[in-house]
DNA sequence: CTGAAAGCGCTTACAG
DNA sequence: CTGAAAGCGCTTACAG
């Protein structure tokens, strides 16, 4: 069932029947309801590819992540594509979690109107090469990344001012003994890192590689920073983690060894997601305020489809969540 | 750039083009080779909107769910996902977690070669009927869910025979007083409280509304469950809960109480998600097997989508998570 | 207010 | 082995 059986049904000219599905002005009362007639009579529904052959579009934005199981992330998708939608925008996820799948030859199979590149692990000469290669003039979003191309935006989570935000909460509530968990070498959690540093040397503080404790970003890890912490001795009244998941982990093992927490050691994570709710009282965590970040980013996007001027790179403030273990 | 111009720079028809692109047969190498330095000079993708037109086909296959923040549906997505990107079909999420934003027009704009509900909360006569008006010959997958129509095809998790497995475990560790904390009313939660029941008078044991919970599906909601196991003094050295996250709050709140898991209550959730491995020793659950649940729901589709039989609704079994609850 | 015709960018029989 | 032509199902100037 397609435009020429309406319109031979309803009598009238392909043209007259597209008119009346696009509520283009200019139809007679009467051709419009016996056309509307005819429509709902065979529950006709317009061939999508075919319009958006005429339009060069599908109205479709390509997510790009690397893996959608993460809590975090899905919580980044969820907001833009909620967004997305109130523009008419359909999102298409591809999950680059698996590496054998490819990933370009995916996005080929689609016409995208824009790109969005969840977390850092995009900002890659790869991606750079082969975006100003193939989408040269495709809006690109990089949602906490960077990606150097007259193309492409940035919206990414000031991490670091998020942590000084922690530090100094933690110095005003009496704390001087910082350790800090981490668990990569990616940007974000460099970012993290040095602005940690900063702040305490503001304070004077001291801080050096005993106070430094590396190991995984899951719950695992967390306990595997107390046990180290106590093994060592080291000296701490405030365990700083890189995120939450460590966080919980971490306080999970302390409070079993009879730890007081926040009397005997502060224990702040970041993200703010919902791990850090699993106990009472409530994670301390740096809500990196993904909501305002999916705005901005999305609104640069949109403005970028609409060829408009945008900025090329926004950095987002997070905020503090003061909860009870701090 | 289209393939009239590619053709043009190659000196040859589009039709030719057209073949190299494709790696049809019966090309001359060395036309093959000339088109193919002009496609790669020019860094040539053919407009994927009008190959679909032709095939109409997008290759493109619609999941449609109720909130992806969700951490077992995310796990659900990321599996149908993968294994549809295996047969080289790309997925776009339809998140409905927001009532105002309009699922079915989203729909319309895409054409979809099939549609996979996830949940039980998309087994309605509102669904039904739309499916049957508006994509009759569309193969529709429930994933958790029914539908009667013959298009629709199913995926269930038998929850009632991953209750039993838990009511069995307990019983043979000498446990006798069973609590049940239930979370809803759809058709998951029932099927769980029904194999509960089920095997409980089996063994006769008492059960009756003085040994069931009902609470929120969440942390608190565990919290809360555990709070009035104490308040009422219900005997119990069982605490079955329907959710993993259930079982967890409740398992912080007794612990906080001074009861020993699970020496003196055992406890068991449902999922077998990360939430049970915030806690040393995890937390004994049931796993679903979305794994295989996914990879018969691909198989299933796929058939349906090639035209062959497919079996209409097919359970899977869940398998029993033995952690240290219990 | 309405219709005939061209066009969107491909693919695919068909003919040679 | 290659090309001319038709067709996929719409929309959109253009003409009337």
């Amino acid at each position: 069932m397609n435009i020429y059986d309406i319109a031979k049904k309803a009598g009238v000219s392909p043209a007259t029947v597209s008119r009346v599905i696009n509520n283009k002005p200019n139809i007679s009362d009467r051709t419009y309801q016996k056309v509307q007639a005819v429509l709902k009579e065979n529950n006709y529904i317009p061939n999508a590819i075919a319009r958006g052959l005429v339009s060069n579009s599908m109205n479709l934005i390509g997510i790009i992540v690397d893996d959608i199981r993460n809590l975090y992330r899905s919580h980044i998708i969820y907001e833009l594509s909620q967004l997305l939608n109130q523009h008419r925008y359909n999102t298409i996820i591809f999950d680059f979690g698996n590496q054998d799948n490819d990933l370009f030859n995916s996005l080929q199979q689609q016409q995208l109107d824009a790109l969005i590149f969840i977390g850092s692990s995009f900002s890659t000469p790869y991606v750079t090469d082969y975006i100003s290669k193939y989408y040269p003039a495709t809006p690109v979003m990089m949602f906490n990344g960077l990606l150097d191309l007259p193309n492409a935006y940035s919206v990414i989570c000031d991490e670091a001012a998020g942590m000084e935000l922690i530090v100094e909460h933690l110095y005003r509530t009496g704390k001087k003994n910082f350790v800090y968990v981490n668990y990569s070498e990616n940007l974000a959690s460099q970012r993290k890192l040095a602005g940690f540093c900063k702040k305490l040397e503001e304070y004077g503080l001291a801080f050096d590689e005993s106070r430094l404790i590396t190991t995984t970003g899951d719950f695992e890890g967390g306990r595997d920073a107390a046990a180290r912490l106590l093994q060592y001795s080291i000296p701490c009244d405030a365990l700083v983690c890189g995120l939450d998941l460590i966080a919980m982990g971490a306080m999970y093992s302390l409070k079993y060894f009879g730890y007081s927490i926040p009397g005997d050691i502060a224990i702040t994570g970041f993200d703010n997601i919902i791990y850090g709710k699993l106990s009472d009282p409530f994670l301390t965590s740096v809500d990196s305020n993904h909501k305002e970040m999916a705005r901005v980013a999305i609104e640069n996007l949109l403005g970028a489809l609409r060829k408009e001027e945008a900025e090329k790179v926004v950095y987002v403030r997070p905020f503090l969540f003061c909860g009870g273990t701090s």
